[in-house]
DNA sequence: TTGTAGGCGTTATCAC
DNA sequence: GTGATAACGCCTACAA
C-alpha cells in the first residue's frame, strides 16, 4: 500500500495524499477527509526507508552499546531511550562487541542509516580510531559519548568523576583503619585507568610508597572477582582492603570472604564502584562508588536533543561520583 | 561520495561502479581495478537507506526485546546477534516497553525498515495484538518468539519446559520435606501463567487442597522479593519454601531471610527460575530452575536463518528446563 | 564489456 | 487547492 494506491482510490494525485499525510495546509477539508478515511480504512503506513531517502532525517537515533550484556550499559540506553522517545525520537541499539575495528565499522554502517543523532554508550569509544571514524562518517551529525570524551566539533561528552571519587573510596577505606589495599580491574577502558590513577593518587596521599600499591587484573566476571580475592589473599595475608573497578567483581570477592570465613568489613573491607543491583544482592551488602549513571544517560540525552534542536552548548559536562557506604567498609 | 561521484571519477558509468560494487560478473579487470582504487581512496559507503528501497532485503534483522533491562533478555539478544553475524546478518535493537500497542507499533516500524527478519524476545510478544499486527505488518518475513509461541504461518517459537519444569521444583522441595509452599510472580506473562500453572498442578500432585495454594504478586525488582517474604511470613509463619517466577525475587527473599535470621534452607527454603547470575550472587547460592536462555537463543537464531534460506521447519521447538540445585533447597 | 533508462516510495518545487 | 515533475542513491533489465 503506497500513496500512489491510496491517490488512486481517492481519486487526487499522490502529492495530495503526501501533503495530507504530513499535515501540510492548503487542502480542502473535504478531499483531506476523504483521503484520512482510505488512509485508515488501509492501514496505510509510509515506507520509512524512502522517507529517510529524500529527507535526510529519519526521526531516528542510533544508540552503540560495547557490550550489551553489561547492564551499566542498557540501564543508560534504556533511560537515553526513554528521554528521547518524549520528543519522537525512535531509538536503535546495536552491539558492537569490544573490538576497536568492529566499533569503527558501526560507527560507518549507522551512518549509512541516516540516523539523526548517535549515543555512545562505555568509555570505551574514547579512542583515537573511533575519532577518527566519526569524522570521517559522522560529521555532521550530533554524536554523545556517555562516561567519555572526544574533541570533536559536534561530539559531547557525559563523565562522572571517576578518578576523584576513586581516590575518596581511598581515602574512606584508610580513614576506617583499612591501609592496606589492592585495586582489581577487569579490563583497560580509559574508564577503569581514571580509576586506577585514582586509586594511586589516593594510596600516594596516605602515604604509600610503590611497592604497596597493588594492582591486579582478572577476568570480567563474578568468578573473576572470586579468584582475584584468593590470589591476592594467599600474596597479601595483611590485605585490609580490596577496591574493585566493578560492583560485579566485587560481588565475588564478597563471596570469597565469605566462603573463607575472614570477617567483612572488619578483617577485609570491600567497595565496588557502579552502584548497581548487585550491591543489594551481596552479603554482606556491597559499598560502592556511585557513578551517576542515571544522571548521566538522561543528561546525554539532553544533550543530544539540544545539539539536534541546533542548540549551541559546552561539549563536556562533569558530574560527582558519590560514595554509598553499605555493609562491607 | 555516491557511486555518481565515483563513476565521474574513475570515467564510467553508475551502473559499472554498481556491479562493482556488489561484485557482478562482466567487468573487464582493468576497469574493475580502476574503480575499486578509486572506492577505497575515498572510502565510498553504500548508502543503505536508498540500498533498502531498490532491494527489498537489506541483510540486516530487527531484534524487539520487551524490556532492555531485563539481563535475561538481553542476554538472550547477545547470543542471538552473535549467531546471526556470523552469517553476516546486521542485528538492529528496539526495546519496546510493557505496553501492548507500544509493541505493535514497533512491529509496524520494524516492517517499514525493510529488515529481512525479525526477533520477539520475551514471552509477553505470545498475545493477540502482536499476532495481529504480525499478520498486518510482517506477513512476510520470517519471525521467531523466544520463549513463545504463535500460530502464523511465518511466526516460528522456541519454549523450554517452564510448567513442568516447575511442578518439578514442587516436587523437589517436598521432597527434602517442604510441603507449605507458596508462588510468588511479578507479573502476568504467559511465561508466568505457566509457571503458575506449574505449581498449582505441582502442589496439587502433592495433595494440597486448594486454600493450601499461596499465590503472592509482588513488584519485579529485588526490593519487591523483599517485601513479599516478609508479608508471607506475616501471613504463613508456618511456611516452609517459597518459589519465585524470577531469580532477582528470589534474591530479594533470601536477603529478607538472612536479615530475620531465618534458617535457609532448614527452615524456609528458597527457589528461583532462570538460573541467573543472581544465584550466583545470593548468599546461600540460590538453587533455581535454567530455563535454557543460552540455547533457545542459539535456537531461535538457527530457526531464523533457517526460514530466511528457504527451508522448511517445524514452528515450534521445545527444550527441557533442568534444575540447579545450589544453597537453598 | 559497458551505458541508458526506469523504478523503488516519498517529499518538495513548481506550475496551473 | 491540486497535480506534474524532479530529486534522494541505488540496482537491474535492456540496448549497444
Amino acid at each position: 500500500m503506497t500513496i500512489y494506491d491510496i491517490a488512486a482510490l481517492a481519486g487526487v494525485s499522490a502529492s495530495t495524499v503526501s501533503r495530507v499525510i504530513n499535515g501540510k495546509p492548503g487542502i480542502k477539508a473535504q478531499t483531506r477527509d476523504k483521503v484520512q478515511a482510505l488512509l485508515r480504512k488501509y492501514d496505510y503506513c509510509p515506507n520509512e526507508t524512502a522517507r529517510g531517502l529524500v529527507n535526510q532525517a529519519t526521526k531516528s537515533i542510533g544508540i552503540l552499546v560495547a557490550d550489551i550484556r553489561n547492564a551499566h550499559h542498557t540501564d543508560g540506553a534504556y533511560f537515553i531511550e526513554r528521554e528521547l522517545e518524549k520528543q519522537g525520537y525512535c531509538s536503535i541499539i546495536f552491539n558492537t562487541g569490544a573490538d576497536e575495528n568492529d566499533k569503527a565499522e558501526y560507527i560507518r554502517q549507522i551512518s549509512q542509516r541516516r540516523v539523526d543523532g548517535v549515543v555512545l554508550i562505555g568509555s570505551s569509544f574514547q579512542s583515537s580510531t573511533i575519532a577518527a571514524a566519526i569524522a570521517q562518517h559522522l560529521q555532521n551529525t550530533p554524536v554523545v559519548l556517555v562516561n567519555g570524551w572526544l574533541d570533536l566539533p559536534n561530539v559531547y561528552g557525559v563523565l562522572a568523576q571517576e578518578e576523584a571519587g576513586t581516590a575518596d573510596c581511598v581515602a574512606l577505606l584508610a580513614a576506617k583503619g583499612h591501609k592496606k589495599q589492592a585495586f582489581v580491574l577487569n579490563m583497560h577502558t580509559p574508564s577503569n585507568d581514571l580509576k586506577l590513577r585514582g586509586f594511586t593518587a589516593g594510596m600516594q596521599a596516605q602515604g604509600a610508597l610503590p611497592e604497596d600499591i597493588w594492582i591486579y587484573e582478572t577476568e570480567s566476571s563474578l568468578q573473576g572477582g572470586y579468584d582475584i580475592t584468593k590470589t591476592i589473599l594467599e600474596q597479601h595475608p595483611d590485605i585490609e582492603a580490596i577496591l574493585f573497578a566493578v560492583d560485579l567483581l566485587a560481588a565475588g570477592a564478597v563471596r570469597a570472604l565469605m566462603d573463607l570465613h575472614i570477617a567483612v568489613p572488619q578483617q577485609v573491607a570491600v567497595m565496588g564502584i557502579d552502584n548497581s543491583v548487585y550491591g543489594e544482592m551481596c552479603y554482606p551488602r556491597l559499598s560502592s562508588l556511585d557513578t551517576k549513571l542515571v544522571e548521566q544517560s538522561v543528561a546525554a540525552a539532553r544533550m543530544l536533543l539540544s545539539a539536534l534542536a541546533g542548540e549551541k552548548n559546552p561539549r563536556k559536562v562533569m558530574l560527582f561520583a558519590e560514595i554509598v557506604e553499605r555493609e562491607t567498609t
